[in-house]
DNA sequence: AGACTGCGGTTACCGCAAGTAACATGCACG
DNA sequence: CGTGCATGTTACTTGCGGTAACCGCAGTCT
């Protein structure tokens, strides 16, 4: 029969494709987002047609193997930012769990931030597009918690959506510094995050008297 | 004599190196960050050689373009920053002054933002040094000017440079993404982040009684 | 004047990676 | 058996970063 043929077929296809992924996935992790196509083919021990027909172009196996680890990694945050605790804690919490993944694999948190510049077909010109889909789908998924479960009064969805993309931009940038230089431990860097997003900045006093007011 | 002369072809091998920054800022502006080494050059009138003998490799230009610009905007950031007024008044100018430079030249902050991916000379394994340089010079900038002006106590240095990136993170990422969707005007989105940093996100209350506490 | 040298410039090339075309092979179905 | 179809390969094209080797013209030295 046709039906099921097709179903036998494409069910090898999807198998072939996970063992792919998990091929690219391993020279990500030693070689880092500049891996070669050559030589993710020859990790999975075939050669590049394959892949292109699996995928289409790099964008496209890149974004399939975006697509995992960002889900991964959304499903240990979700878990973190809805766990029955304290505010803070759980802010705390989550900020810690991305930082930890980012600290456990730096070649596939960097290959996730930088995706790839655009090949030679599409160049899109409209910013936006273009930053790693990681930060945005963060951005969007803590933005839609935030509205959940915090009182923000009207415009609550703008001013979520806002701090949504705003913190994991925070989070983002002070864990891409703190990955390069280690200054402090990972329960420092998560205190003091958590210390600025609970207002200390605007609490503290001012140094000396300052140049105005 | 020789130093005159040295001088002089100084000055004017500055005053092409100037030329073709020049040349190559128009093309980003008008290429993205995909710009090619060729392009610029055509651009400029002259070959690819020329490039490298001034800018040593891709990078180089990059890095001396980058410079530029990042300069710049570091000059007028700084000026919102150091302004007398009060601390939130200078907060919320810095942000918008960052947000009206990135709205007013996209590709230009685009390639600020995602330089380039290594080539096959270097490859830097070790993370931090592949992100934007911009972001990391405006975190250090800011946190010197958070170390200088607000009181800490202990361990200040460590806080400011944390939150010095964090916040500069956290306008990074809104901006970028505010830029893509352009959801609400420049003036609510400097309130809403002002607001974040003011700790709204710690004083407002649960929604609902909550799964916790 | 005429050979020597330094410097701005060019052409022509290498290596490498993305992407593709065309060919080869294994296996079900009529 | 031949026909379709999916899987795999080799070998190619294109385009870019980067470089080597050559060209020509200032000015200088003798």
């Amino acid at each position: 029969m046709d039906t099921t043929q097709r179903t036998d077929q494409q069910r090898a296809a999807d198998r072939r494709r996970r063992e792919l992924l998990e091929a690219a996935d391993r020279v990500v992790l030693r070689d880092g987002p500049q891996a070669s196509m050559n030589a993710i083919a020859a990790e999975a021990g075939i050669t590049k047609p394959i892949l292109y027909r699996h995928f289409g172009d790099k964008g496209g196996l890149y974004a399939a193997l975006a697509k995992r680890h960002t889900d991964a990694l959304l499903d240990s945050l979700r878990a973190a930012l809805d766990a029955p605790a304290d505010r803070r804690e759980r802010v705390e919490n989550t900020l810690d769990t991305y930082l930890a993944a980012i600290e456990a694999r730096p070649q596939v948190y960097r290959f996730l931030m930088h995706p790839a510049e655009g090949s030679s077909g599409d160049q899109g010109f409209d910013v936006g597009k273009h930053s790693a889909p990681l930060l945005r789908r963060m951005g969007e998924e803590l933005a839609q918690v935030i509205e959940e479960r915090v009182d923000l009064g009207p415009d609550s969805q703008q001013l979520a959506r806002v701090w949504g993309h705003g913190i994991v931009g925070m989070m983002h940038a002070a864990g891409d510094w703190w990955l390069g230089e280690r200054p402090c431990s990972r329960a420092e860097l998560v205190r003091s995050l958590a210390d600025l997003l609970w207002g200390r900045l605007a609490a503290a006093g001012d140094r000396l008297g300052g140049p105005g007011f």
